[in-house]
RNA sequence: GCGCCCGUAGCUCAGCUGGAUAGAGCGACUGGCUUCGAACCAGUAGGCCGGGGGUUCGAGUCCCUCCGGGCGCACCA
């Protein structure tokens, strides 16, 4: 049997089938068996409450079942005993020595590369001015969701939308003709010698409310729209000379927070290649969309409400309620757009972009962009298996109809493994706001947070908080190595601030809005991404103690028999110190299932706890005991590894010291 | 009006597909640094899980209803 067969969610498993088996060969009930965490660490490992299912079935005390089940069960291997408890319940207790000696000896199982490939689209931010605290939430769930997913063996693509052409990018390009008297030349001078992402922040804000006082602006707006997607002349130059500079703003942002991305799909290739043409015949053919001949949306191409809505009947009763796809003017809408977008994801669309090497990170990972001129020797992206948008809640209506779409078409699977990874927005204290200089109506003050606005420039920009967190970081290790030279505290820092930025952005669950307030994500104590790095650089400097003082790391497998390990583990501290390390992969494997990256963060929290009381409770590098100082060590070691891969997957890394 | 989400300790939030005595962080209060650095640890106080019905052996979790909040429901993206 090889040792990691006992890697935690695995025992879990053998468990919960030997249960389901002699269930099924007793009493002829086939079910999957439920395990769960005991309620006391005193009661054991895992808990099987199998005999409270059965009970109602079998109309027997659940107790005598669970006495009966727990006898004919018989040994599992790795399973030193199991009590019944409570009313029914039956705890199992491990056999440490098993346990303890297979992780130390145990090689964790490369996880086997899927060969369908999962994509996930994230951070989609408009390339027309700096990044925000909300993009931020965006961009950090879905790069942990893509580091769980790869940790667990999907073969994933990271997808950035880039909608250049748009009426944001517009509103940008007109604020820069119109109000600012600029072309393309001097547009391109700012780029170069300003910060151009800041600049467009507020253009946009002015441009927005600009428009509020003259409506007859607007005119403006839809000129240059024409003109963008056109592809020709000085504006859509000017165009793609804002968009293109934001983007690598924004690339620049999201890589000082570990995230990478694979390629970026543009709606201007979107438009140069005709992918909507392409939907729109296929959604006539099929008969998915229908023209409309009278009503409120006479003269468009509409999708029947029936198809996205639950309760609407297909009868013509409610034809208020369909989605427009096309509009009389023949324009397509954004939601007919992204149904074709959503079908080239799946290789349905029979078309497909070029790509063009757009920038390489340090790390010697490429990113693309697709481009509509013909290239040779560019990968290819796309034709997943499963995809998933991250994307606010607040578009789950639009989503909805997406997929509706998909299922119109008849791509009934494809519409089954479409994921609207939905989250809640991140909005501002009103403390916050005042603290921001931002003046709020007595109304807002009341509320328990504030909408951020890009419209307004009303909202917290990524890069300005990302500074303002390395800057504290600074201070805090300044004060504790003033000694060491600037660039090294700094390097220090960076980590410390992105640690604590990802973290503060995972641990709330998806569904939960975030009120920011700097107070909190400022802080560095308590459940925070720093309080895991700190236990991960306190289990490196018992290490590091070690060698200072001449010694080398024992063999541990030479010389930590399993009477040893089991005697050691007799120490309820030390078992319960190890077993929590160990739940590394099963947190993952949940948090995947679930769907749930803050499930991963709590676990790193739990893990760290752990550490720290261990590191509180056991003076390793001083111990005298021989033995137990061996132990000690390995199991210093192990909790260090366990951090830095529990930390890996949230995208965080582990400072040299702290 | 219709749809989705939320309401759990003073504050911010967990609570896996219903399971044993509802948890954590912050804040408050007590203790603990001559030790592998206290960005830490140990402990105390703090709860009719929004109200009311129901299903169940069992409900913070499922159903109904009411109250209070948020977000959607464009020929905008």
């Amino acid at each position: 049997m090889p040792y990691w067969f006992f890697m935690f969610h695995l025992v879990e498993k053998r468990i919960a089938e030997a249960f389901a088996a002699k269930i099924s060969t007793l009493y002829s009930v086939d079910a999957p068996v439920q395990t769960e965490q005991p309620k006391q660490a005193s009661f054991g490992e895992i808990a099987v409450p199998a005999a409270f299912q059965l009970a109602r079935q079998l109309k027997r005390a659940p107790k005598a079942i669970a006495a009966e089940l727990s006898d004919a069960v018989g040994t599992i291997e790795g399973v030193a005993g199991i009590e019944i408890a409570g009313n029914g319940y039956m705890n199992v207790r491990l056999d440490r020595g098993a346990y303890g000696s297979s992780l130390l000896r145990g090689e964790a199982p490369l996880a086997a590369i899927e060969a369908e490939k999962t994509i996930i689209e994230h951070t989609n931010i408009n390339p027309n001015k700096a990044a925000h605290i909300g993009h931020l939430r965006n961009a950090i769930l879905g790069d942990t969701f893509v580091r769980m997913l790869r940790a667990a063996g999907s073969n994933v693509e990271v997808q950035n939308y880039i909608d250049n052409t748009g009426v944001q990018v517009a509103d940008v390009v007109v604020a820069f003709e119109r109000l600012e008297k600029k072309s393309p030349a001097d547009v391109q001078t700012l780029i170069g010698t300003t910060r151009f992402d800041y600049l467009c922040w507020d253009l946009y804000a002015r441009m927005s409310s600009y428009y509020a006082d003259h409506s007859e602006a607007l005119e403006w707006r839809k000129s240059t729209l024409h003109a963008i997607e056109s592809g020709e002349g000085a504006t859509s130059e000017l165009a793609h000379l804002v968009s293109d500079a934001i983007v690598r703003a924004h690339l620049a942002t999201m890589y000082r927070l570990n995230i990478e991305y694979d390629v970026l799909p543009r709606e201007s290739e979107i438009l140069h290649l005709k992918f909507w043409s392409q939907a729109f015949e296929l959604l006539k053919e099929r008969k998915a969309i229908f023209f409309e001949n009278e009503g409120k949306n006479k003269g468009c191409w509409v999708m029947p409400a029936s198809a996205f809505k639950q309760g609407a009947s297909d009868e013509e009763e409610n034809t208020d309620d369909s989605k427009v796809i096309v509009r009389s003017n023949s324009t397509v809408t954004y939601v007919g757009k992204d149904i074709a977008y959503q079908l080239w994801k799946f290789g349905l669309l029979g078309k497909d972009f070029y790509y063009r090497k757009w920038h390489t990170y340090p790390d010697g990972h490429d990113v693309w962009a697709s481009t509509s001129e013909p290239q040779t020797g560019s990968p290819a992206f796309g034709r997943g298996a499963r995809v998933y948008n991250v994307i606010d809640s607040r578009q789950s209506y639009l989503q909805d109809v997406v997929v509706a779409g998909l299922r119109a078409l008849g791509f009934e699977k494809q519409a089954e493994a479409s994921v609207h990874f939905s989250y809640e927005m991140v909005a501002l204290s009103p403390r916050t706001c005042i603290e921001m200089g931002i003046e709020l109506s007595d109304e807002d003050k009341k509320k328990p947070y504030v909408e951020v606005s890009g419209r307004k420039g009303l909202g917290v920009k990524a890069d300005d908080l990302i500074d303002k967190l390395i800057e504290k970081a600074l201070e805090e290790v300044t004060s504790r190595h003033a000694e060491d030279p600037e660039p090294q505290r700094r390097r220090v820092a960076e980590k410390i601030a992105i640690g604590a930025l990802r973290y503060f952005m995972l641990k709330y669950t998806r569904n939960s809005v975030i009120a920011f307030d700097f107070a909190e994500a400022l802080s560095f104590t308590g459940e925070t991404g720093v309080y895991v790095q700190y236990a991960a650089v306190r289990a490196s400097k018992i290490l590091g103690k070690l060698a200072e003082r001449g010694d080398t790391l024992p063999d541990f497998r030479a010389e930590l028999s399993r009477d040893a390990i089991n005697r050691q583990l007799s120490d309820e501290r030390l078992w319960q110190a190890l077993l929590t390390a160990s739940k590394a992969d099963a947190a993952i494997e949940q948090a995947v299932s679930s769907g749930e990256p803050s499930h991963v963060a709590r676990y790193a929290f739990q893990l760290a706890q752990a550490f720290s009381s261990f590191y509180q409770d056991f003076p390793v590098v001083a111990e005298s005991d021989k033995e137990k100082k061996t132990f000690l060590l390995w199991l210093t070691t192990y909790f260090r590894a366990q951090l830095e891969r529990t930390l890996g997957v949230l995208g965080i890394e582990v400072p040299e010291y702290m």
